[in-house]
RNA sequence: GCCAGGGUAGCUCAAUGGCAGAGCAAUGGUUUUGUAAACCAUAGGUUGGAGGUUCGAGCCCUCUCCCUGGCUCCA
């Protein structure tokens, strides 16, 4: 992932935000300047406008009493504004200034003074870009006050990367898209800025194609899908991120997890099943309290103490292991286990099936020791691999490799065992060839982890599976073995979710098939017609054959007529439409419509059959 | 949790502060159908909930619940 050189579209998007945030100052003449960068396909700029009850010494008065606000009503107003400045070709130039003269600069930015104060900080150099008519900058320097009065000039703290003039912008291939919040620099103890989001093209028709991308990605989301396909549903009396599974969808689950179970079979796990619910002390002894209690339904205190919803599954697991005394010769111990837990997420964070409070997942946790870590982490890439490659033919995702922060107080304060968990990963990394990317700060508390990174249909990224080197629990829950030696050694604990969760990779499935799912995983596989009335018996007896054969299969009476009861199916997206009518009947065959694909013509009964055998999944191979 | 926007029939959406409607779906009937929408009829609502302003509120105000887009968070 190096970076690329500025292209120019990169240049016109910085511009674009330089000239957005004239735009503002027009109509919001105090408001406070954050930081207006490039993004992909467009560019944002930050704003405090005064509404914040935060920021008291940054607060903006303005002078009609009417509470400054700006809302996606204005944005056509404020991109109205844009096209005029770049109609009057304002020139970009750069220039180098001292710290002093900085300062003098943005006194009234309050944020560009604490950027400053930054750079100073970090010996960075530190530049200003302003925009200005050509005609005024030859007769004098603009930079004497900040903002400049007229709108034709803007000076901002900039390093660079503008196209020369206005000229250059595309007034037609632009459009400011919507408004958010953000925090300044990040940090959610900082006041709240309002960001504005535009986006930005060549020319006219790549904004428009760009358009219509975004319009058919929210066909395509899941919870647009998982409703019309009747997959899931919430109900308010259930509870906000509690998802419900329809029969449709959970015949969908059902699929997967069985098949799932079957490949971890052979991979070499063994299931287990635990509660729902522990005692506090077992959370304690986890770490999760404190590290994770805010993320957890509270407790139900009970005589005996309080008792959580579990939140993870490791814990109970872990108990397992210690159930009885371990000798080098069990391990690795490979225990798997569909766990539905319970994470009390913050309300803004919950998205449909991505994001939720209750799941399940599809995970295990494998006991090794020092010496078989390297290769259960590789045979358990490998299983990855097998999930995305073979199964269902993902591509759309990166690795990467989450390191703990700088700041570790969200870490376990064990530095020899985070740098040795991490070499042990890069090392098994490197040997497997696969390509990732290091992060800081996205560690779980008690390890290093290789998380893959999905992205959903309107762009959110999520991570979708993960593999985790826990070098903590042995510690923490006494988790030994016997070695050879007779003395007890640590176990290393890897734990892993190639699935993730049910309900976010069930989101991320519908949306990757856009709803068409393959056989296997259809909820209905195939829909039975009868053309008429008559053809009822030779319908149901079709029926009952693949009934027993397994398939998930509906007859649809001819209480419609033909052609809608085909439409209403390929809306369904249901994979295979048999039709029988007389011509059936006589020659003991079916007529068989692919879906997306039309009439595929009449055939015997065990030929249809074979097409649903050859659209199985790829059978498991067990590992080396 | 924070900032902003939204919530009208099962779904998609209408309705200047003045009688709450359409299409699809549902239900009942007629039709018995040959590869993406037959026809007729019926029913469907405390306009998310509570309070307020008003002669009168889906529409204006306050609170609240839920959803959406972001931010923060994300074992």
């Amino acid at each position: 992932m190096k970076s690329q050189p500025p292209s120019k579209i990169d240049a016109v998007r910085h511009s674009l935000a330089h000239l957005l945030a004239m735009a503002v100052l027009k109509k919001f003449p105090d408001a406070k300047l954050g930081i207006g960068p490039t993004i992909e396909n467009g560019f944002y700029y930050d704003f405090l406008l005064g509404q914040n009850k935060k920021s008291k010494e940054l607060r903006v008065k303005s002078k009609d009493k009417s509470e400054e606000k700006l809302t996606e009503e204005i944005l056509p107003e404020i991109e109205k504004e844009m096209r005029r400045l770049i109609s009057e070709t304002l020139v970009f130039s750069g220039e180098k200034v001292t710290p002093q003269k900085a300062r003098a600069l943005f006194k009234s930015q309050p944020f560009k003074l604490d950027l400053i104060k930054e750079f100073v900080a970090a010996k960075k150099p530190l530049s200003v870009y302003h925009t200005t008519h050509e005609m005024r900058e030859s007769k004098r320097k603009p930079t004497t006050h900040y903002p400049l009065p007229t709108t034709h000039s803007f000076t901002d703290l900039c390093k660079g990367g503008h196209i020369r003039n206005t000229a250059e912008i595309n007034p037609e291939a632009f459009k400011l898209t919507h408004v958010a919040g953000a925090y300044w620099r990040g940090d959610e103890k900082n006041p709240m800025l309002t960001r504005i989001y535009g986006v930005a093209f060549d020319t006219k028709d790549e904004l428009d194609r760009y358009l219509l991308q975004q319009e058919e990605a929210r066909k395509r989301d899941h919870r647009v899908l998982g409703e019309r396909l009747k997959i899931f549903t919430f109900a308010p009396e259930v509870g906000p991120g509690l998802p419900l599974w329809l029969p449709n969808g959970t015949a969908l689950r059902d699929a997967l997890e069985q098949y799932a179970k079957d490949v971890e079979r052979r991979w070499g796990y063994r299931r287990v099943a635990t509660p729902h619910i522990a005692k506090e002390d077992l959370y304690r002894m986890s770490g999760h309290i404190p590290y994770y209690a805010e993320s957890m339904y509270p407790p139900m205190a009970l005589d005996d103490g309080n008792y959580y919803l579990k939140a993870m599954n490791c814990p109970h697991t872990h108990m397992i292991y210690r159930a009885e005394p371990r000798s080098w010769r069990d391990l690795p111990l490979r225990l798997a286990e569909y766990g539905t837990v319970y994470r009390y997420e913050r309300s803004g964070t919950l998205a449909g099936l991505l994001r939720v409070r209750g799941f399940t997942q599809n995970d295990a946790h494998i006991y090794c020791r020092e010496d078989q870590v390297e290769e259960e982490f590789m045979s358990v890439m490998r299983l990855h691999e097998f999930w995305y490659k073979d199964v269902f033919g993902i591509t759309d995702f990166y690795m990467r490799l989450s390191l703990p922060a700088k700041d570790k107080k969200k870490y376990a304060d064990v530095p020899a065992g985070w740098k040795k968990a991490a070499d042990l990963i890069r090392r098994a990394m490197e040997k497997s060839g696969l390509p990732y990317v290091e992060a800081e700060g996205e560690a779980a508390f008690y390890g290093p982890k290789i998380d893959f990174q999905i992205k959903s249909a309107i762009g959110r990224e999520e991570t979708c599976s993960t593999n985790q080197l826990d070098f903590l629990a042995s510690e923490r829950f006494g988790l030994v073995y016997k070695d050879k030696d007779g003395k007890d050694k640590p176990v290393y604990v890897i734990h892993r979710a190639p699935l993730g969760a049910h309900e976010r990779f069930i989101a991320f499935l519908i949306e990757h098939y856009a709803g068409a799912f393959p056989v296997w995983l259809a909820p209905v596989q195939a829909v039975i017609l009868p053309i008429g009335e008559a053809h009822r018996a030779y319908a149901t007896s079709v029926y009952d054959a693949l009934f027993s054969a397994g398939l998930r299969i509906e007859l649809r009476a001819a209480d419609e007529t033909l052609g809608k009861r085909i439409r209403t199916a390929e809306t369904e997206k249901i994979p295979y439409i048999l039709i029988v009518g007389d011509k059936e009947i006589e020659g003991r065959t079916v007529s068989v419509r692919e879906r997306g694909k039309g009439d595929l013509g009449a055939m015997p009964l065990a030929a249809f059959q074979e097409i649903i055998a050859q659209s199985a999944p790829p059978r498991p191979k067990p590992p080396a």
